[in-house]
DNA sequence: GAAGTTATATTGTATGTACAAACAAAATTA
DNA sequence: TAATTTTGTTTGTACATACAATATAACTTC
């Protein structure tokens, strides 16, 4: 059947590696209440108090919409305080956040195990780094 | 800033690739008037009509669920038609999904020369093929 | 052939994410 | 200093996608 253009899309192929890598991600992330993408956002917050929500999406590679929508969701879960200062709005860890940090990190290094262990160390590291390369050559254009 | 983590996760870079290239492909198939995964499924069911759902949600790496409201989608602009047949359904091209093929096939062209001029022809293939080599192995684990 | 099991599709609901428009504060310029 | 522009954030809205539950048809087994 023709259905090549879909192997050699990376659009395609791009996608559906998210898919399957967010699942997996989601599954281990769980006992920490969070989806992957949340708990960044924590250690992130824990590691630069303060940080604005501008570095937030910038570091994050989403836009600012989305990152007031997540942080509307920690805040709501008395994970981070929002101080505004003049058209900043500067993000702070709560001590509930900071408790979780460990929990959190386990489950980074649970994820990362998991699919070194199907993909390969080196490979896995590999395929990060050509990931990200590529993604900064990408967003500017 | 303690920020590596990020650049070292492979859920992290996969989904802000999948983001970046998203982004380009619905750019280039905006003449279609159709975004990228519908384009794709256009074509899967010009290529072969009467083609199952169930078929269509494999070679899409979608779940059911995600391929029936496509369907729904596309059913209603008129572009593919149903047919119940026991307990699968078959999908059936429109004149009008047949008349739009070759706008669909020069927007994936346009996407392909586009992300190649910026990545480089030989990096965009094989990381498209990195990228579905690893889908396979993590869609099972 | 009736009862139970499996396979396919659909529906209700939820989440992540984006864009465009609106808003507010700050910086620049007149 | 008043007017304009820029910058950071928020809100309304929309879409892709998933999971769990449900419905329905087909297959298996007794």
């Amino acid at each position: 059947m023709d259905d090549g253009f879909l192997h050699t899309c990376l659009f395609f192929t791009a996608n559906r590696l998210g898919r399957a890598i967010t699942k997996m991600a989601e599954e281990e992330f769980a006992p920490t209440g969070l989806t992957p993408m949340y708990g960044y956002l924590i250690r992130l917050v824990i590691g630069a108090p303060g940080i604005s929500q501008k570095e937030l999406a910038e570091k994050l590679s989403v836009t600012p919409s989305t990152l007031t929508r997540f942080v509307d969701k920690l805040e709501a879960k008395r994970l981070v305080e929002r101080k505004v200062q003049g058209k900043t709005v500067l993000v702070y860890p709560t001590d509930k956040a900071k408790e979780m940090e460990e929990t959190i990190r386990q489950a980074s290094r649970s994820l990362k195990a998991r699919y070194e262990a199907v993909l390969g160390v080196e490979a896995a590291q590999h395929l990060t780094k050509e990931l990200e390369d590529s993604s900064i050559s990408l967003e500017k254009h």
